[in-house]
DNA sequence: GTCAGGTGCGCG
DNA sequence: AAAGCGCGCACCTGAC
């Protein structure tokens, strides 16, 4: 059955549906501070899914009030899939347009989320900010009929619903890592950014060892007034110099020699660490020893998060050892090893890349069988398929994987030539690509070859990367149940692509283990009728994050 | 002063 | 080394 959830005229209607989004009984009309307690007795005593324009809206300031819930509809993020997905297209579902998701661009402007904000709200539960012209209960109640016909009679209803319920519980899974935040020491953190910048200095300034260092480039390049983070700047510096590059890009620097490539690499790395992950970025994001990014649930066009604020998709490595577990508690990271390829395995049911790959490390697997053991040149061959390489080594070698494993190469060869064409093409699951814009559409009508090649190496990448992130969506959505219905104190704490990290209490390390397995052959299962060894996942359990892999 | 686009680099 | 996919963010730059 169904709960929906609906803001009306200051109070909150709940309405339960039956399993047709058909209501059943009269709405209960709440009052904002009596919703809390709704919610938590009938989330004890019936087995129901939330439905939520958008969970986004809700579901944090129930969070904050102590209510957890266990499965979710999330009206918008799934009207989002369904609109475009080509296996609902006959069912004319178009989804109503006030549901549109949050996208990353949208949270742009609005600062770090601090709970000032929140706490306006708390005192109104069910009072979100804006919404004048949102749905009423009756919009809802038949936005959810209409996508629940349109999922019934698509072409595969049973992995439409696999997706939709993986990305509702997506957003309840985004929304709990936030509210329990990455455990990060700030003062080892700060003690890292003093060990190797110097002294903390106001923002906009440079910190002691990258003044020193500007002043060691100024010099060796002969340039008294050289700024280094201008590119324009530092180009012409080092052509002056004698360093013929065309970029400023580290890669291109590190094949010159010359007294000043060193000192200009370090400053690099060093500037890049003091404005991205430096002590304005501590000051932004890290509160109460915890880093709490705002996790965007399907913001990337292949279904993969996004997150806003914080980068904190790209923590470096260098200050993972900042993000420390407390007192009493373990860090589990848990890896899906080799994801993506096992997924396009799986999906293109290629028979021997999965036995080639079976609890073992796909690339010395595929290695063996058609690369003569050497396991570089076979992870070189299966990038170059899954994202596209047409030149060099990859080129060279994606001929070469096809041999071995037609199935799965010619599914990744399908997805392009379709792209190629302007087709779109659709994960396993059933999230399609959005329809052709007009830059495309201008490409296809005059024939522009390099614009419907990179729209080819999209769609290419698109149906893996989309997969491999349903898969993971699963995985974490299946370890979010069996923690709960265990009532572990364990929480997941940070999720980036295939990676999860889990905060645990000492005496549950053990038994949580088993269920980030247990979770991982369950997705394997779910989505592919795959055995656990088709999918292995490597767990570390440690204090501080840098020491997983 | 604001804004969009480019560059560069971190992550998967 | 980079290549071939997907991102977010800081900074610079030129246009207004």
């Amino acid at each position: 059955m169904y709960t929906l959830v609906a803001r009306d005229a200051g109070a909150v209607l709940l309405q339960d549906a039956d399993d047709a989004g058909v209501p059943t009984g009269a709405a209960e009309r709440l009052q904002p501070d009596e919703l809390a307690a709704a919610v938590a007795h009938r989330e004890a005593t019936l087995s129901t899914r939330w439905v939520f324009a958008r969970a986004t809206d809700w579901y944090p300031r129930w969070l904050r009030a102590g209510v957890t819930v266990a499965r979710a509809h999330d009206l918008g993020l799934s009207g989002r899939i369904l609109g475009h997905a080509q296996d609902a297209a006959a069912s004319g579902y178009a989804p109503d347009p006030r549901l549109a998701p949050r996208t990353v661009d949208d949270l742009d402007g609005e600062t770090a989320p601090d709970e000032s904000q929140a706490a306006l709200f708390d005192a109104a539960l069910g009072a979100a900010p804006a919404g004048e012209q949102d749905p009423s209960a009756e919009e809802l109640i038949a936005e959810l009929a209409a996508q629940l016909d349109a999922v019934a009679t698509s072409e595969h209803p049973g992995r439409l619903r696999l997706l939709l319920a993986a990305e509702s519980a997506g957003a309840l899974a985004g929304a709990e890592m936030h509210h329990a935040g990455l455990p990060f020491r700030a003062d080892l953190h700060d003690a890292y950014l003093q060990r190797v910048l110097g002294p903390r200095v106001p923002h906009g300034q440079r910190p002691q060892k990258l003044q020193q260092l500007v002043g060691v480039l100024q010099e060796t390049l002969g340039a008294p007034t050289l700024n280094p983070d201008s590119p324009q700047e530092l180009l012409r510096a080092l052509h002056r110099a004698g360093i013929d590059v065309a970029t400023t890009r580290k890669g291109e620097l590190a094949r010159h020699s010359h007294p000043a490539i060193a000192p200009l690499l370090e400053y690099k790395q060093l500037s890049r660490l003091l404005t991205a992950n430096g002590w304005a970025w501590q000051d932004a994001w890290v509160r109460d020893g915890r880093f709490r990014p705002d996790y965007v649930i399907g913001a990337v066009v292949t279904g993969r998060w996004a997150t806003s604020g914080g980068g904190a998709l790209q923590i470096p490595h260098q200050i993972r050892a900042a993000a420390h577990a407390d007192p009493g508690h373990k860090l589990v990271v848990a890896d899906a090893a080799q994801l993506e390829p096992r997924v396009l395995g799986a999906m293109a049911v290629d028979d021997a890349l999965a036995a080639a790959a079976r609890g073992r490390d796909l690339y010395a697997g595929v290695a063996e069988r058609g690369f003569g053991g050497e396991r570089s040149a076979a992870k070189v061959a299966m990038l170059g398929a899954m994202y596209g390489a047409t030149t060099g080594e990859a080129g060279r070698l994606v001929p070469q994987l096809a041999r071995s494993f037609p199935r799965a190469v010619a599914l990744v060869e399908a997805a392009a030539r379709l792209g190629e064409a302007g087709r779109p093409v659709s994960t396993h699951l059933g999230r399609s690509t959005p329809q052709a814009g007009p830059r495309l559409r201008a490409a296809l009508a005059r024939g522009d070859q390099p614009v419907l090649r990179a729209h080819g190496r999209f769609t290419r990448n698109f149906v893996v990367q989309g997969s491999a992130a349903e898969w993971a969506m699963s995985w974490l959505a299946d370890l979010r149940r069996r923690l709960r219905e265990q009532r572990r104190a364990a929480r997941l704490v940070f999720f980036v692509h295939d990676e999860l990290v889990l905060h645990v209490p000492d005496d549950e390390v053990d038994a949580v283990v088993a269920e980030v397995k247990a979770a991982a052959a369950a997705a394997a299962a779910l989505l592919f009728g795959a055995g656990p060894d088709d999918f292995p996942v490597t767990v570390a359990v440690v204090d501080s994050y840098d020491q997983a892999k």
